[in-house]
DNA sequence: TGTTGTGAAGCGGTTCACAGCA
DNA sequence: TGCTGTGAACCGCTTCACAACA
């Protein structure tokens, strides 16, 4: 889903669980620092620490991939950062388009890690006509109506979506039929797509109220065990029935 | 959450499962949406379409909450907005600082569906003292040296990271000795945080690099069944020992 | 009759604990 | 001796299938 995942369901890729993938890019990345710095082999203990997990788990991980260790000693780092990229598919180039270039679709186009590792900002899209030909983070801003010649040309097969909500469904239909077969989408929409093209989405609101829920809880654990109702009104429900709640219930009829 | 999770572990908190509540949020979009439609009751078939899931999963969602429906007619759409909302705590308003004010930082000041639902841009915090006062999305930036008075004045207990990824953990520790216990975390950072904080994460580049694996996969179905060793050149390891890859292996030195 | 609410089965992922090996 | 690799137990979530009931 980032977070939640509109997703394929949970089967195994190429024997590889669909967590374990989740999580080769968080130790790639630590990998990658321990390379900057020289490093030359790790152990699980170590690197597990480096990337937030606990060690059992990383040790499960790389055993998906294959037996890259060394019993007593701990992993080659420039040998795992090369099967973790090439298994991840980075050691190619990945053209990615944005289509939306509002405040957050510039603010990705100038991400910097973006382009880091495999991928390439190949194209930005827009529907006003009034961004064609203006260049964001150096890219020219391409009209939306050339949006499948775009994709074909830049042999695009992943594609941001950070339209507004509105118009993301149909942005994502059009990249499909283009050939896009990979989606992120930063809009707050459920997008429908036909089977073997991907969704990810990232959602900040949903993040926050996440967050949200549990922050709740611990304020509810200061004071009392159960939480009084809340002040706000709640609307009355339409049939007037017994209602059962876990607790911190309300009448059907609140009193004011 | 987005994407992987740093995250709890997976306890159920007052016995809704962490899953069930990563959902909520999607029900409770959809039904915003049949509310300002003015539909007064749904269906879990239909409701759960609308959010992208199936409706056992829903039905069982909703029965960590109680018993909100109604056998043969489905559920009531304000009362259900309402339920949901206040179990996510958004009854309440929630102020928000955001620290680091750059692209993404100004972008998610700007962003519209931030402010509908709870919650309320209360700060931006800046470390560039050539920030200072310019308003973002019309509220002035303020030094980070004041990011402890800022937060404690707000009464923020949500923080968003939004600056380089050097400056993360800093910034982090320092909202939590403010008093924040709850960060959402657009570094590609592993924070570590006491106990009693909750910490997401949102990770364009992770989520990138999980669509290139699958983008990968679907490209090698087309051709062989198993992947060509990579053409690009492998680093050599350390000790030459014989290795076991599951496929697409590649000898130990490889020839060039 | 139509739809909810929910035991129970099934499944994927995590954790444990230790055998295997450098 | 020390660390990896992994079977097995465990755990939480999903799915099924149907009883309960407005």
């Amino acid at each position: 889903m980032a977070t939640g995942r509109n997703h394929r369901p949970a089967t195994r890729s190429r024997g590889i669980p669909e967590a374990t993938v989740a999580r080769l890019p968080l130790y790639l990345r630590a990998l990658t620092a321990l390379s900057e710095r020289s490093v030359p082999t790790v152990s699980s203990e170590e690197l597990a620490a480096a990337a937030g997990v606990n060690s059992a788990k990383l040790r499960k991980d790389f055993s998906y991939l294959g037996s890259y260790g060394t019993r007593g000693v701990g992993y080659d780092v420039e040998y795992l950062v090369y099967q973790i990229s090439r298994e991840l598919g980075l050691t190619q180039d990945w053209p990615v388009a944005i289509v939306g270039i509002g405040n957050l679709g510039a603010a990705l186009a100038n991400y910097g890690g973006f382009a880091s590792r495999g991928f390439r900002v190949a194209a930005l899209i827009d529907a006003d006509p009034a961004m064609a030909g203006t260049p964001v983070a150096g890219i020219p801003v391409q009209h939306a109506d050339d949006l499948d010649r775009i994709i074909s040309e830049n042999g695009v097969s992943i594609g941001v979506i950070t339209t507004p909500p509105g118009a993301a469904q149909q942005v994502c239909d059009r990249l499909v039929a283009a050939g896009v077969t990979s989606i992120l989408n930063f809009a707050p929409t459920v997008l429908s797509v036909p089977d073997g093209v991907d969704v990810r989405k990232v959602d900040l609101s949903i993040e926050l109220q996440i967050l949200a829920f549990h922050e709740q809880r611990k304020a509810g654990e200061d004071t009392a065990a159960d939480s009084a109702p809340d002040p706000a009104a709640p609307p009355v429900r339409a049939t007037t029935t017994s209602r059962k709640g876990p607790d911190g219930d309300m009448p059907a009829v609140m009193p004011a």
